[in-house]
DNA sequence: TCTCAAAGTTCCATTATCTGGAACTGAATT
DNA sequence: AATTCAGTTCCAGATAATGGAACTTTGAGA
């Protein structure tokens, strides 16, 4: 994706987190040959940083030797996501939103052009929560992502369109900054914003962005479902609702933050 | 706590892990001078090291300077935290024994003499699961560390407990070896083993062993809940779901990854 | 069973990176 | 204006990473 900025290759940490993301992003346990192929190290060097990585508890291997991801980093995260403090500011406003609208919530915050999933509520059928959270999505084709971009200022908000190249995922996705500029202007307008079907194909969402007040949060709260039940006219009825939860995470978040900042 | 063996010190990894790790489990945001009291490390290098952990984004800044834990750990645990594959072979049994009892139900692997929380299900009132999810704790004071450490056989069982030291959560906690050892017998008789506020004041629970053909994975099932309700009646009612859970878990995990082992 | 090729591991002289003391900047306090 | 404290930068020297090559193990095929 465009924008996000790789981190550097130099150091040694940048060498072994390059190797830590593509083991722990792959979506199977890698042979030892398999990351050799797919890294530019020689193999000496490879099998050492893969040594250091597994003494440190960030890789495992298993019984046939192949690599994959280590539980320290599940440890490490979790800890610091059940203590992030906008996120438990946040919660119980995107629990109130899911009991109103019956509908998935989610709390989300940008980077640079991407969009990364803080929370998520889902009504009682499934608690199958945290697979989202921390999944990175693009900024332009996400209710969440498209809420956040509207409170950046114009020279901001040109120069990271200027950097984004734009993906089709469906045949609703913006495939022009023109186009995503208007949408944005139109959101900045109403207040939020709507996701009909850009990224993923039947699903909607309406979104309403979260600003704090030094700049320092950019983030966005959205109501998701399937296209066939947030008609039109259903994701209108939400739309108020996300913008009173989003202003209510925004009046905490300043009176949290805004002391001090 | 005992037995875990920390990671050394040494290699570059190694003291940067140490460092994202003071910051990441503490409670708060750290200052510099924070961490530069908190570590052995002279001045320079110490600001050289946080820069470098914010390059990478495992730390972040906010905009007083202080350190926090960066989002990119979240991306990377969810993303393995979603792809495990125990974990996925054991969810549907762990939400069918939280719908039989009505109680929390954990899942926990075995490391060293450590307990890792990989999956909780907590019932219909609160979906704050993650809380706990890659948290440790003891094994020789929690049900499903106990469960685990009943699978091991008797050499491994013998060496592990001769590292360990006790310490007296509650008036409840073994506090020797033979205690424990005497327990552990008792569960291997029963296929289950109980937790009577050894962890935690107020806290009970069953909890039966999970062990793959191969000795691969060594783990837990619990059912978790406050003492007035988890009486002791309750919990030999719940014993044999507990078991049946394990059972199941047990076979999908032989069937999944024997025909490969 | 033996042989060969591929996969994985270890070694060590070389080299790049990290180290840490000290000097510097900038902001807050007196 | 002077002083203190927090944070940042610098560079010669110490240390750890590098990578080519040799070595061991595994497994497939004859």
């Amino acid at each position: 994706m465009a924008g996000a900025g790789r981190t550097r290759d130099t150091g040694t940490l940048g060498k072994l987190m390059t190797l830590l993301d593509m083991v722990a992003l792959s979506d199977d346990a890698m042979r030892f040959t398999d990351i050799l192929a797919r890294s530019d190290q020689p193999r000496g060097t490879l099998h050492r940083q893969l040594t250091h990585l597994v003494e440190e508890g960030l890789l495992e291997t298993d019984r046939e030797g192949r690599y994959l991801t280590g539980i320290r980093l599940l440890h490490l995260a979790s800890h610091s996501w059940a203590r992030n403090q906008f996120r438990n500011l946040a919660e119980p406003h995107l629990r109130r939103l899911q009991e109103q609208t019956g509908e998935t919530v989610h709390l989300g915050v940008l980077r640079g052009a991407e969009v990364i999933y803080l929370d998520k509520v889902e009504g009682r059928q499934s608690v199958r929560m945290y697979s989202q959270i921390g999944n990175a999505s693009p900024a332009y084709c996400t209710g969440v992502g498209k809420a956040a971009l509207s409170t950046l200022d114009d020279l901001s908000l040109q120069r990271l369109v200027d950097t984004l190249d734009f993906h089709p995922f469906t045949e609703h996705t913006h495939l022009s900054a023109a186009s995503l500029l208007a949408d944005i202007a139109a959101t900045r307008l109403r207040g939020h914003t709507f996701d009909h079907e850009e990224h993923e194909r039947g699903i909607c969402c309406v979104a309403a962005p979260i600003r704090s007040a030094d700049h320092d949060v950019l983030a966005g709260v959205s109501v998701t479902g399937p296209a066939y039940r947030l008609t039109a006219e259903r994701l209108e009825e939400c739309a108020p609702l996300v913008r009173a939860a989003a202003a209510a995470i925004t009046v905490d978040l300043r009176a949290r933050l805004g002391p001090r900042g």
